[in-house]
RNA sequence: UGGGGUGUCGCCAAGCGGCAAGGCACCGGGUUUUGAUCCCGGCAUUCGCAGGUUCGAAUCCUGCCACCCCAGCCA
């Protein structure tokens, strides 16, 4: 999406191509599963896969690669279109499904039986593990590799027609059963599962297997670069071997990257799979989740997310990405485009006693601090405002900047104040500051010459509304929950999320619309929530903090 | 003990025989009505280790070491 980047091993590959001719044009695509939701790794991917294809003018292909039904959904495939759509992405043409090519995928199967490179076998999952030996023991032979064309042909064509029972009978390549890729030792191209799929109905009970699929629908698409990562590097050979043995229009070829580990979460389907049905989170878009809609919901935008995989590059090493990146892409992202507007989470009122009761002033306030095209807002002034506890102490050193008794302090966009004096209930809780304006010091230092110590927010406490606020952090407290022996969940943050019931907000943050983004001063950035914030009740998200370098001293 | 990969600053990552880019993080300092932003500065005599080739190596050769992936009728 952007230069920022030096250049990477996939670019130097496709300007290599295009230079000796191997390649017109490029030609990607982007290939899920649907089984399960988008997540952050899969954003990499997608970015790997559309951003190469526009770098050099090319196209990217969505292909839902549906072999396996039994565990798959249109629930999913809707799901990953939305969000890819969300990132900004727009794949070439329809959506392609590699069901659609079930007929010809077929017909290639007996093509290879009548080359006599597949055989119909019936051992046992059980038995077949045994004769496919182990990574230093050569496999054996299956006893039906030698039967004869006509006879494959027959029992490939009966599997079809659903004679035989799931495990029954697969048809496996004739390759080499002493190879020391596993890949190599006749592996299964078809399978029998009577389950109906979510696109073509009942019209298959046999599906192809993911190595005998991907390459033919590769190379059906015109795929000229199929990009993947590192674990399907040793299904490369049979990637190549189908290629060279079946009459297919073209030939693309695959490259792999290393996949995407951000720290402090979990990207593995399964362990996603786990938070939602274990309630650990409410959902799939849960915004603690690494999942794209949960992102979403979060408050991360598609630039920073494609700004981040823009940093962290494309390389064949895999390592764990400090997910701090991430953090650092939505800040640059929101603090550029994000309005601003004042939140006070911890309520602690401030009377102003030298503030007419019934006085209210319209103090006007830019929306961005360089950002003037957003425009301004209206503050409304009055003798009743509430400050967060967090930034009024009774005493307090000189590094502490924010509202001591005695001292002076500066209400953002408004007067410099001086805190007299605490009340307190009965029970010896904090009920209010009384404190007065230092005059003339709207938009001017005093008079005196005594400076503030520092500026805090603050909201009217009569003209401010109340907001929901739910402050979100990391979901694992390890940087690598999934590592090491014990369960990942024993790593989870139990502060992931703190709900704010109620939080009181500038009234011009009440007028924000489902996912605006917006940044509360001083705390951080927040999200209107896109299913639960309502005119009447907004309810924010927390995306990210401000970078805070002074609670680390 | 089989095969395939990867090893450059705490993290990511350029580099492809001519003498270590950049980003994140971190540490200073300046500006600031957000302890934010912004700005300036610091941060690998060294490239997994050991040999070798060469005037010269992170880049070439050899040998080690570490880590990752592969024994689903998952993808």
């Amino acid at each position: 999406m952007d230069e920022r980047n030096t250049s990477n091993f996939l670019q130097a590959i496709v300007t290599e191509d295009l230079a000796s001719g191997r390649v017109t044009e490029v030609k990607t695509r982007f290939p899920p599963e649907p089984n399960g939701y988008l997540h952050l790794g899969h954003a990499k991917s997608i970015s790997v896969n559309f951003d190469l294809a526009e770098r050099y003018g090319g196209r990217c292909n969505l292909r839902f690669d549906d072999t396996n039904p039994g565990k798959e959904s249109q629930e999913y495939i809707d799901a990953i279109q939305a969000d890819i759509r969300w990132l900004g992405y727009v794949w070439d043409g329809n959506v392609k499904y590699a069901s659609s090519y079930f007929q010809q995928l077929y017909e290639w199967a007996v093509y290879l039986v009548n080359q006599g490179h597949a055989y119909v076998c019936d051992l046992s999952p059980e038995e077949a593990r045994d004769y496919r030996g182990t990574l230093t023991l050569s496999g054996r032979n299956s006893p039906y590799r030698q039967r004869s064309v006509a006879e494959n042909l027959d029992l490939l064509q009966r599997m079809q027609a659903g004679e035989f029972d799931e495990g029954a009978k697969v048809l496996r390549a004739k390759i080499d059963m002493s190879s020391p890729n596993m890949n190599l030792r006749d592996p299964i191209l078809y399978r029998i599962r009577k389950v109906p799929h979510h696109q073509t109905g009942h019209d298959w009970v046999i599906y192809p297997t993911y190595d005998f699929a991907h390459g033919q629908e590769d190379a059906i698409e015109g795929i000229t670069h199929s990009i993947c990562t590192l674990e399907f590097e040793d299904h490369r050979p049979l990637y190549d071997w189908l290629l060279e043995h079946l009459p297919v229009p073209s030939k693309p070829r695959q490259y792999e990257f290393g996949r995407l580990n951000p720290s402090y979460t979990v990207t593995s389907k399964r362990k996603l799979r786990r938070l939602v049905d274990d309630g650990v989170v409410s959902g799939w878009d849960d915004p603690r989740m690494p999942t794209v809609c949960g992102m979403r919901r979060r408050g991360y935008t598609p630039t920073a997310i494609r700004r981040f995989c823009d940093m962290i590059g494309t390389t064949r090493s895999d390592g764990v990405v400090d997910i701090a990146m991430l953090e650092f892409a939505i800040r640059e992202d929101l603090n550029e485009n994000a309005v601003r507007g004042m939140c006070v989470l911890d309520p602690l009122k401030i009377v102003l006693t030298d503030y007419p009761e019934q006085q209210v002033e319209e103090l006007r306030a830019p929306r961005h601090p360089s950002r003037g095209d957003l425009g301004e807002r209206l503050l409304p002034f009055t003798r009743e405002l509430f400050i967060d506890a967090a930034d009024f102490r009774e005493e307090a050193n000189k590094k502490y900047k924010r509202l001591v008794l005695g001292k002076r302090v500066r209400l953002r966009n408004a007067y410099v104040i001086e805190a007299d004096e605490l009340v307190r209930d009965d029970s010896g809780n904090m009920t209010e500051v009384r404190a007065h304006i230092v005059p003339d010091t709207l938009g001017k230092d005093p008079a005196d010459g005594i400076k503030a110590k520092g500026v805090i927010h603050w909201v009217s406490a009569t003209h401010g509304r109340r907001a929901e606020v739910r402050l979100y952090d990391r979901l694992f407290s390890h940087e690598a929950p999934d590592r090491g022996q014990g369960d990942f969940l024993e790593h989870l943050n139990p502060d992931s999320l703190q709900v704010i019931a109620e939080a009181w907000i500038e009234p011009s943050l009440a007028e924000v619309v489902s996912e605006q983004h917006v940044q509360f001063e001083r705390e951080g950035y927040f999200v209107a929530d896109r299913h639960d914030s309502r005119a009447d009740k907004p309810v924010f998200n927390r995306t990210i903090g401000l970078r805070d370098t002074w609670s680390k001293g």
